[in-house]
DNA sequence: GATGAATGAGATTTCATTCAT
DNA sequence: CATGAATGAAATCTCATTCAT
């Protein structure tokens, strides 16, 4: 099999392993059985689990960071662009994709390397999340008064907390009321500021 | 020794051990390593490194929060509560608190009962939030719209993911630069509310 | 069991393993079957393989020194040190220590550390070398013309390498004619010097 | 490409891998990066690893041997020899000949078919060693003293040793100052039985 | 002839837990 | 109550060897 190929099949097996149980119970043999592969690949691969985390890191994260910015192109309002976020949202919560980053941000604490992977990939997000501020308060009378930078770092882990705290919840219908009431905010700041919902 | 006064030193250790090292790493030698006692003490006191786990999710988020309730009494507007809010993060930071409380998190992924027992604290904090947002509201004519429990998850949802950034910044200038926006928004609130900042 | 007890057991049975079947097979697992214990005490009382292989070489060295010390003390000529000798050297055998200290050695090129525990040892050793020859030669007219320490790492190099050799011949007589070589050649010195045979 | 040749390249790249790295270290992965070509190969040319080691000690012994005869070739005297012997040792270890070969020694307490081989070789070494003594004392009114055998074994035994030792030297100058004191001696024997020098 | 991805057996290492003291 | 040595199960990792291409 090719070796792209392959290291996808890795990557994919990693995440969504470490989703379903964690870190410390993402072994090896554990990951290997998600993905259908002998254990032994993964180390034709990676040099260690280490460097596997560290690629699963890059890999999520760019993969949904391309369809974010995708999806949230060309949004019309306040309300329009929750919209969009609660369905890419959802999206994350079947992939696993935020629930994989949590994990790793805790197992980041026993790896500089994985550490320094993750910082760049938040950095990358909470660039994301500066330029969608930026678009969504264009032209309004506050846009001046708007901390951007710290109000993109606060809605980044908003976001990482929030899975956080619904993956102690069965039946997980926080982030749903959240969004719903950030819906209701958002419709209200468009009729403020004239746009269509 | 006293039976409670040892049981205090291995939930410290436990706290300590779980913020520096994070959960994988928390093994029962580290723990007694960092409590300077022998690892079979542990089993003394404790079923096993599950039945600690939940214990010190106990221990420290209760302890936390009658500092944190203590703290907060009588805050007089918006600007003095994000004032002492400051503080209190500044504590959790130091003594490692909202770190292991964010490894035991990832932890409670593996074992139903710490989720259950993280759960719990969640639900505690989330009440503490929605009595302070409650105060900070009361009397001001858009406190009927305020969507309190929602606010209540936003915002502890926001502490968590917070504390779980700054973990990777060196620096740890992050969470500094967001209260001090927070410590301006909360001028503005307080000068329209008429309240004495 | 004491602790240094049960480490000298370790370090008992790593010379033996490596004696025995060259340091590739000399695992943990071979090691523990030697010993009659769990592979698992090995990491308990060391940090690793390569941990205990430099203790392994410091212990063995050091114990052989001892009794060389004592059984060469006071050697009333050259062919009274040679049939010293020649017991000594039978012990090695017997012990395995020669043949450990060659498989160290060999197991050196990867491993700095215990690249330069061997290296300490050997100098003892050197030392050792050149303290005998020292005394053999103490009183007679070319005294001055030998090169003491050149002789002495020649005498270590010859050592090491007729063990090394040794192991190749299952009949291992070789070294045997080669003590009675030097018995001869002793007594010829002896006679020219004088000394009691 | 030919077959022969590959097979040089194989055996090449097995010696420099074993001076380099130890046996432990000279998996197939090991040799094929040394020699540039993949792992496979070995095994169309070689049945198993133990069955290149032992063509591995074939060949670097009987290249090293031919050598040395040719280089030995008409020697005029002690101080010659050692000039010329201390040129070839340089020879050997820039090519990693005899660490090599001591190597294969440490390996062969493992490997019985192993052992075999490097017993073969070593007895050509010895023979080589006992045809250059012989002819060195031919002549000399003691040359009927002389225990060549024991001699010859003695000098390939000290030949590996001093390989063994000079490995730990990070300086290397032991063997230097060896072959130094060698040729003074040499020369003061060529002085004695009127060789030239 | 040669490649290099994959495997499975076995090595090193870690650790929760037990237990004699 | 506390200690810390020991164990056994499971983890990480390595590697000779095979095999499809």
């Amino acid at each position: 099999m090719a070796r792209a190929e392959t290291k996808e099949r890795l990557l994919q097996a990693a995440v969504r392993t470490l989703a379903s149980s964690g870190y410390a119970k993402t072994t090896a043999r554990a990951i290997a059985k998600t993905g259908g592969f002998a254990p032994g690949v993964i180390y034709y691969h990676y040099a260690d689990l280490d460097d596997l985390f560290v690629e699963t890191a890059r890999f999520t994260s760019a993969r949904r960071l391309e369809r974010y910015k995708s999806e949230t192109k060309n949004f019309t309002g306040a309300a329009d662009l929750v919209t969009r976020l609660r369905a890419l949202y959802e999206e994350d919560t079947a992939e696993g994709h935020i629930a994989a980053i949590q994990e790793l941000v805790a197992a980041a604490v026993a790896s500089p390397r994985l550490a320094e992977q993750v910082r760049e990939e938040t950095a990358r997000w909470q660039e994301f999340a500066e330029s969608v501020i930026t678009t969504l308060i264009a032209g309004s009378p506050i846009a001046e008064l708007v901390p951007v930078p710290e109000l993109a770092s606060a809605a980044v882990a908003t976001y990482l907390g929030l899975e956080m705290l619904s993956h102690l919840h069965a039946e997980g219908t926080g982030p749903e009321r959240m969004f719903q009431a950030a819906h209701r905010l958002a419709l209200l700041i468009d009729s403020v500021s004239g746009n269509q919902p």
